[in-house]
DNA sequence: CATGAATGAGTGTTCATTCAT
DNA sequence: GATGAATGAACACTCATTCAT
């Protein structure tokens, strides 16, 4: 099987990083062996290093893309220029998201790698972009609405921001531990708590 | 008469958790082998499986042992019965513990647990634990405050102890990554929010 | 089974060596598996990591045994102070050792070592040595030889020891490939060479 | 007619042995891989066995190539029928060459397949010409001497070249583990030896 | 012809666990 | 009780070899 298109290099690299992806959710990195990635996405395990230098290599891989997901879903939703109101509308979907059975297991892998971002520099440098790159892309924004008047102006910024990166982040882990939460109650508080600083 | 006093056992049995704690914060548990465990508290690999069934067994331990002293932490501000200024300052004292320095490796296997709760049911009941309390103590108290119009009564109390459960999260969370964040803008910001609630 | 005799440890270490020797002497070092010396010397693959910390260093030990054999085997007959005749004959002794079967491994191993030296510093250490030593005890005995005109003085000493250090060399390499060849007639031909230069 | 000329292919095959011999020579047989030889080359893995059955096979051309070298190089300066002082001036030069910094590769290759001689009997039967060759042109030459007088008469004609030959390949070895080696001190010390005989 | 993707057995090494002493 | 030597299954990773294209 010779040359193949650059196309199917991507395919099959992303081919694996699901199979990857579904193992890691379901028995964590350090219980998946590369036998259980070849196993699932069906093929050798010699295969795999074809694609990826080693297995840190192929967790940060599945680190970047599921922050790059994430990163998405919040562009997807909130196209600057935007009113603070929309981030905060877009925001809540994401929190609203976590709720989907489907995410279950994004949600797994999530925690996981906030985990592994403790021992692997390259997998703690894409964690911190996702605090990183909100915080450096709505500082301005919250200034400015504080400056307005539209925001409780005693409130730092970037704590702020913080604040409700965790609150995503509890409502992830939470949800992880317990799908069955009620998220319903949990977006509610955080519309009220919203609602109370504008 | 054992020839070795039970209070021995105990103090034993702590020595080879606070050595596994040390072990684990530093590599996680899936790096740390049950020989680094004895060399780290200077006793024989075999005598681990006197205190413990299997590993497994040691981090179920140190997973109830953290959430222990967590909870001892909020018990020692908040004695029953409370009002809920005293609450919310127990819990900005709580927030206001994750800048400690010393608490950094306590930080650190926190994280490790979280992860580690998704797979072994024991830890899971562990961190569910966690939020359950906090929840079963605070849910009429909240309650309470909203029927006397101290707090907002459109946040439902279930979802509203949750998202500062989060808080407190994603703090931790964001410390692991990055000891140097500004703890006090953070806590600030919660303070705010606490006073926009009430 | 606990803390056992220093002694058992050194006797233990000695087995594996023996058994390792036996193995790469056979079939190479790379072609012999971690797995095969312990099969050869009866032990499990593990135990062979509580006394070498890797295949290398096991390769390194066996080297270093090899080359303090050859030297104390000469060191046997030749006693300082000594007679340039003294270190001929035990020479030449150790040239006809070289005929005995029971030597057939050693030698194999020895061409082994050789090879090895190429690309494991340690290694090449320890064969340097092989040649290094005896140009440092011996030049001081030749030059005065040759002073006292017992020698012929035109050979540099060093080139002379070097030489006569390739005649052991060539005749372990020689003696490797073809065990059946004419020893006797090699040891005679050198004594005529040591005859004609003195 | 093949699409592609008798001599393209030989070329071929020698541009694949040489750069398997650089691979070779700088890492060991065993720590090349056929994908070492094949980036080296130029080449796919794939076509590597097109013309050498496996890797054994590219070993023994490689070492029947290497012997073939050297033959040529004595053949050249030594032509028969030859005077002993020819042979002798040939074989100096030999060692000479030794000393060529662009000789190491080939000196290093040497060693290796020295010890490679030891488990592959095509090899074996490679190493073995290169010293029963020499053995039976030379003998009828030296005996003829030593009944001329013009040697002495009580070193065994085989003996004797085998001792030279030891000479050549000690001192290949130490140059492989010592490129810097004082050459002419050695080369000075064979031609007293030389001169001693005669 | 030539490619290089694909295989999968095999390697060195680790480590949870046991148990003779 | 306590030790730490011993085990051996499992792991991450390599690489000679094949063969579809």
């Amino acid at each position: 099987m010779p040359k193949v298109s650059e196309e199917h290099l991507r395919a099959r690299r992303q081919e694996i990083l699901d199979a990857a992806a579904r193992c890691f959710a379901r028995a964590g990195f350090h219980r998946t062996s590369i036998q259980d990635i070849a196993a699932e996405s069906g093929l050798s395990p010699g295969l795999v290093y074809r694609y990826f230098a080693d297995k840190d290599d192929m967790v940060a891989a599945i680190a970047a893309q599921w922050q790059e997901r994430r990163a998405e879903q919040l562009r997807t939703d909130v196209r600057a220029p935007v009113a603070l109101g929309d981030v905060a509308s877009g925001y809540l979907g994401l929190l609203r998201s976590l709720a989907d059975p489907a995410e279950r297991e994004r949600v797994r892998l999530g925690v996981q790698i906030w985990a592994e971002a403790l021992r692997a520099p390259r997998i703690q440098a894409v964690a911190r972009e996702g605090v990183d790159a909100p915080r450096a892309a709505l500082t301005g924004l919250i200034r400015a609405a504080q400056e307005r008047g539209e925001l409780r102006a005693a409130a730092p910024p970037d704590g702020l921001i913080r604040v409700f990166i965790a609150i995503y982040q509890g409502l992830a882990l939470q949800t992880a531990w317990d799908a069955d939460l009620d998220h319903d109650a949990y977006v509610r508080a955080v519309e009220v708590i919203l609602d109370a600083l504008t």
